[in-house]
DNA sequence: ATGACCACCTGCGAGC
DNA sequence: TGCTCGCAGGTGGTCA
């Protein structure tokens, strides 16, 4: 579930149903799973068993599980000893983070199988593709206002969902890049959670070219077609996520409904919803971008 | 130091 | 029926 408003529904399930939970094991099924865990797979089993759960995070597309040290939850007293590790993870195009009972079949892509000492439902991640993975991070303060971060996604800039995000430093920065819009918008150090689809959208109804310069948009223009982002990823959010099929569900397996709300992803040929010319489908960094010909200016 | 490309994977639908 | 091709929500390493 690649997006932002995929990925936080996946948070949102993992805060309901897992956190608070003792893991009592894990297992890793395919090493491809856990290859950004450079220690290797034994390490990993070993760094999450015994440990409960805390806090689930994201910030863009990565999402991740606070590991509760053994003070915090052996000693009920805080003596200000917080998290110092987390199991990071990224779904990349088709991870899915599932809750399942022991008794649900293992699925054709399962990955790594954690239980809990709860006897409850597993935490299941699956992954056709495997671009996404799990590994073990520790925990870095990094940013101003500060944050606490797994140390190998200090670089990942906030997401438009951050109270913290800074909207007129983001304009600077976009329109200081000698590039086009489209890949300043899909450049998670500018700012994280857009992907192609959500580019496309926020472009459409900002009535910009992806192919747009950078550095010849007008602030008001840079600043519109975030705000567009952040718009699009919203509604998206409140309606599930975006989902074409069954690789991009939430915890419990379930598709979001934003599909049906898209204005020009996925729509070659099809009238814009805004003046009715067939939108134009254009290869673009090894993928697809989709626009409409006549409302959006180059 | 930036910006652009390509590899990393599996599966599905279209076309032959 | 079955093959090959193109395509899919992302990210990074590497090259210029």
């Amino acid at each position: 579930m690649p997006e932002l408003p995929e990925v936080e529904v996946v948070r949102r399930g993992l805060a309901e149903h897992v956190v608070g939970r003792q893991v009592t094991s894990v297992e890793v099924l395919h090493p491809r799973a856990v290859r950004r865990h450079l220690a290797g797979s034994t390490d990993v089993v070993g760094r999450i068993t015994g440990h409960t759960l805390g806090a689930a995070r994201r910030r863009g597309k990565y999402l991740w599980l606070e590991l509760e040290s053994d003070s915090d939850s052996t000693d009920g007293s805080t003596d200000g000893e917080g998290p110092t590790e987390a199991v990071l993870a990224h779904l990349g195009m088709s991870g899915q983070m599932l809750v399942a009972d022991q008794a649900t079949p293992p699925q054709k892509h399962l990955r790594v199988l954690f239980s809990f000492a709860d006897g409850g439902p597993q935490l299941r991640f699956v992954d056709q593709r495997t671009f996404g993975g799990l590994s073990v991070e520790s925990l870095v303060a990094a940013g101003s206002p500060v944050d606490l971060l797994p140390a190998p996604i200090a670089h990942i800039a906030r997401d438009p969902m951050d109270p913290a995000f800074d909207a007129e430093a983001v304009v600077t920065a976009v329109r200081n890049r000698r590039t086009v819009i489209k890949r300043a918008l899909l450049d998670q150090s500018l700012v994280s959670g857009i992907g192609n689809i959500y580019a496309d959208e926020a472009l459409w109804r900002a009535g910009l070219h992806g192919a747009h310069p950078t550095a010849s948009l007008t602030r008001g223009a840079v600043h519109a077609v975030l705000a567009s982002a952040t718009e699009v990823m919203a509604e998206a959010l409140r309606q599930g996520g975006t989902s074409f099929d069954a690789l991009y569900v939430n915890v419990n397996g379930n598709s979001g409904y934003f599909d049906r709300s898209l204005n020009v992803y996925g729509r070659q040929d099809r009238p814009c919803r805004r003046c009715g010319t067939p939108i134009r489908r254009e290869p673009f960094m090894n993928r697809s971008s989709y626009s409409c010909p006549k409302c959006q200016s180059r």
